[in-house]
DNA sequence: GACGCCCGGGGAACCGGTTTCAGAGAGCGG
DNA sequence: CCGCTCTCTGAAACCGGTTCCCCGGGCGTC
């Protein structure tokens, strides 16, 4: 409750000093400053954050828009996001864009109306509305790159790889790979990706999907995979679940008849029958990373450069060497 | 870009009737507001919202606070309140107080300097603590109730009473409830409850713990179960699924040896083996709900109730009749 | 000793809306 | 035809910070 213009008139100086003192402390003298620093914290004066917005034109919030927060891969994201917003004393505005692109469109546009910039988290715009998102205010891509601008990628590549390598070593030579949603930039890469190294390695990679990464289009691809696979990596977590309950379903054991992997992580993994090996994505240190970027870019320190982390391949139960079928 | 007095201009009218034309249409004639949201769509207008909050006091943000997003329980919770903001062109600033008492605190402060109001979900602060919160702005609790403090909550004894019903009519009659972290106010009165109706059935509750939601605690939990139990019940999801993979491990069959339940529902629980039975909480319904009743708060139009919202009973493979051991 | 420079601080403008207050004009009754 | 009231509009104040511009004083230098 208390102003400015308090703290001013209890240290006895103005409200240009006042405020040079508590935001540009270089420019006052020591004892100017430290008469001042006593009477905004006996006043218990908190700036008003919109006054200040209103003249900076930075308003101390972040935009970050992922698709959705029913899927377990983004709560850590949101953490990593939040705790790196904290220390920088922003804060965050998340929506859900429910992997729409008219509704990222308009979600980045009404956020960046109001925030300093935004991350937007495996977005499904084209590249050239994200482009054009991006010449109207600092913008930190997730797990997508669109050209040069700014990004935080999650190696699909590189884990595709160690996946790929993981299960060439146990033997296998017929691997399946059930694509995610079409479109989606990780899904593209890690495909590539496993099908250069498989190729490489003499074996070979049926595709199934396009599907949906969700538990239903996992028990739906469970009936229809490849005769000769000896080996089935799902997109991402649920619809890896969907696929091992499917082929439970239909007697299929695991790993004896069938290794199972995902492509990305979840809890949950753990727990199941036969617990899933599954890349571990550094989600959390992604959305760390992205705000930070993200806060450079609104100070003018900023980049146009891509980060990429590399998943940890956690092996479990769920893959092992071929059967004799 | 446009300002205010750029469309007043182009209208050829008065900053303050171009203001009027567009809050407060009433009060201005028709052809006038004609005027003015002609020249407002044509230049693109956007009222920029830190100027508008500077005078009007709010700022169209609302504050949620979770204890973690890592939990899949809080991710419909926030696509509800999202949704909810979302009609009311209101934005959410999301913290997380990662359960921690202090931290908590410190959170609802800084976001009440900032939102119109705050949300806390599953607070862990005392009684006097969140009195104290609700006197200095808005404040709804989600899952939690103090006093007469406005409040959402997810009907724990409601819940609690048709799992042991659904238990007892399949004929245990010796249930062990797994309870969750010390303190926790649905642990308390899911307990209360599940005490009240077995004893009124003639049956016998067993409690273990408390202990804390996790996976692992879970796992330790299922080699420390009471001997004469039939059926178990785990506090939350989490819990279940540990509980579920120490029984297998244990060689303990579900249901047959032994029935299992959770005190809330995840997705996941349809594709363990076997499915486990759980009450499905309407969590959406109550981020959305706590959103839309904070708002009245902030209208002035709010009310100090707690809104209760009934869970739906999941009945699933993992619990049957008692076997005869 | 005078001049110029540099530094710290004060007054006032400013950011972009909302709101108060007063005045102009129209409509109506006496 | 006058005067009153009611409605709509405009000028200006205001919200609470930040920053521009200028002034005064201390110090160094010629």
């Amino acid at each position: 409750m208390a102003t400015l213009a308090d703290v001013a008139r209890a240290a006895g100086v103005s409200k240009a000093t006042a405020s040079r003192a508590l935001t540009r402390p270089e420019m006052v003298t020591e004892a100017t400053r430290a008469k001042v620093r006593a009477a905004a914290a006996s006043l218990g004066f908190q700036p008003n954050r919109s006054a200040r917005a209103l003249t900076t034109g930075r308003t101390g919030l972040i935009g970050l828009i992922v698709p959705t927060l029913a899927n377990p891969f983004f709560s850590p994201l949101v953490l990593g996001a939040q705790r790196a917003a904290e220390e920088a004393d922003a804060h965050l505005l998340i929506s859900v864009s429910e992997a729409d692109a008219d509704r990222e469109a308009a979600l980045a546009a009404r956020l960046g109306e109001q925030a300093d910039g935004v991350v937007m988290v495996a977005p499904v715009g084209t590249d050239a509305a994200l482009r054009e998102h991006a010449r109207q205010r600092p913008l930190i891509l997730v797990d997508r790159r669109v050209g040069r601008l700014p990004a935080v990628v999650l190696d699909a590549e590189e884990g595709a790889t160690r996946l790929a390598d993981h299960l060439l070593e146990l033997g296998h030579r017929d691997l399946a790979y059930i694509s995610g949603p079409p479109g989606s930039w990780s899904d593209t890469h890690r495909r590539a990706a496993l099908a250069e190294r498989t190729a490489a390695a003499g074996a070979r990679l049926h595709v199934r999907g396009p599907l949906p990464p969700t538990f239903d289009a996992g028990i739906a691809a469970a009936s229809r995979l490849p005769a000769e696979a000896t080996a089935v990596l799902g997109y991402n977590s649920y619809l890896t679940l969907g696929l091992l309950h499917g082929l439970r379903a239909a007697g299929r054991r695991v790993p004896d008849d069938l290794s199972v992997a995902a492509g990305d992580d979840l809890t949950a993994f753990a727990a199941t029958d036969p617990p899933v090996t599954a890349l571990a994505l550094p989600v959390e240190e992604a959305g760390a990373t992205a705000v930070r970027r993200l806060l450079d870019l609104c100070a003018g320190t900023g980049t146009r450069t891509t980060t990429r982390l590399a998943p940890r391949l956690e092996v479990r139960a769920s893959t092992g060497p071929p059967g004799d079928r």
